[in-house]
DNA sequence: AACGCTTTTAATGTATACAATTTAGGGAGA
DNA sequence: TCTCCCTAAATTGTATACATTAAAAGCGTT
């Protein structure tokens, strides 16, 4: 890459040397992903004091962010419990990741992009043809496909330049499915899974094409039908569960 | 109206009779909305103590809710700041809600409408069409229309049966300058008022139309035109700051 | 007089005790 | 046997005390 990315990636260790609260934050949601609190049953706080070590006071705090994540949902009578998604909610959220993005991808064209954030995309994307060369398709080749398309995102997600669209897309990435790298890893042990990477990477290439050109309507069209295929991902996921491995994919009740 | 709307306005007798926290959110956000805590200045939690009556957990509690809602923003060092908008930010917020509420009507389009909901919209229009007979636009017409004209919204963002839509919508309205009825005041006491209501109206019945017909693509660009009436009135609106008394106009600062 | 350091103050983050509400369980009655 | 109600346990909501950290003021030095 030309540079260094500004925005890194959560790590674990990032648990240490934060706030309680952020601690429960990350630790909970782990938990949750993993499947370690069953889908739709309540969270007894006083559990989660033995579970995580910390207080309630932290921990309270942290099931109000969940809240807003997604993950948890406040239950009337108080207190909250795991969340679980229909397969339309999990659609809904990816039309509306895809719609918030296409938004962003408008605005770039409309109003340009720096040169400096134009040329980081370009890296990224470089650097994911450059991935894409190995047809082995072997995990780590995978999970650096995963990382660099969320970096993608993420710079397009900024090249806007509005900080209310992109806390807002954040958040539409923030339940793991409807994040840009939900499904991908879906045909991982499937003949197709080199095809559908590649028809992707046509689209980011595409969509960063339209937007130095300024065609906001092409760019908009085309970051719209890039989500189509983290949809279709997900139908093939929820046909065949044994091969989506995926955090949080219990979550997911089936039809 | 044809039936009771089941969603109602928020009102201020609603403090009494729910929990602290929520007490404590809906008069701090009062509190904020009329400028009573200057814009941009440190919020401390034990003034708050004593000005709302409640202990810090549930001003906490409501303090983070209003993080979520953006009125407030969290500092680096710890605690929160009553935020501040620039004039692009509060486009921006306009057309993040344009977009959603597009995306609302195109689904609502595409997948169809019970009917039940669209006969609580089409009486909503009727009603306001009753109003707008009126040429006199007193204050009561005038609060009549801002009541209809945030149902009509609403029961928009309900029409494709989405609660991820939905709520994400109800997240971009809560800014009272982003809401559909932010800043239709404007004109109030200018010749052009009633003409801008006519307009907007006349697109409501377009856009009810289009989702009838299931013209999805129509709908959606209606809906997004439809927000450019609320960007124009905030133009309008930040060249003459007197003729605005919206609620949390002072917390748009100047450029 | 201006800058920097130390000390003091005040504010937030956390833990815990208490109150109020909810939920589960058991017993009496139909 | 099922239902309803009442009691008791458990859980959440709230208040408050404590700890930790940031801000501010005062003092000394340059």
């Amino acid at each position: 890459m030309s540079s260094t990315p500004r925005i890194s990636v959560e790590h674990d260790f990032a648990v240490e040397g934060s706030s309680q609260a952020v601690k429960a934050q990350l630790r909970l949601r782990e938990l949750i992903l993993k499947g370690q609190l069953a889908a739709g049953s309540r969270i007894a706080e006083l559990a989660l004091v033995d579970l995580l070590g910390v207080s309630r006071t932290p921990i309270r705090a942290a099931l109000m962010r969940l809240q807003q994540e997604g993950l948890v949902e406040a239950l009337p009578s108080g207190g909250y419990a795991v969340r679980t998604f229909s397969e339309r909610e999990v659609a809904d959220a990816i039309e509306l990741r895809g719609t918030l993005e296409g938004l962003a991808a408008r605005l770039a064209a409309e109003r340009g992009v720096p040169a400096r954030v134009l040329a980081d995309a370009q890296a990224c994307l470089d650097e994911i043809d450059r991935l894409l060369m190995d047809p082995s398709l072997n995990d780590e080749v995978f999970s650096g496909y995963v990382r660099l398309n969320a970096l993608f995102h993420r710079l397009l997600s900024e090249m806007p330049g509005s900080g209310v669209l992109a806390r807002e897309i954040e958040r539409a990435c923030s339940l793991p499915f409807a994040s840009p790298s939900g499904f991908v890893g879906v045909h991982l042990h499937h003949a197709s899974a080199r095809e559908m990477l590649l028809i992707a990477q046509h689209q980011h290439r595409q969509l960063l094409d339209a937007i130095e050109r300024r065609e906001s309507g092409r760019a908009e069209a085309l970051v719209r039908e890039h989500s189509r295929i983290a949809r279709h991902n997900m139908q093939l996921a929820l046909r065949d569960p044994s091969a989506c491995h995926m955090p949080g994919a219990q979550l997911i009740r089936p039809a």
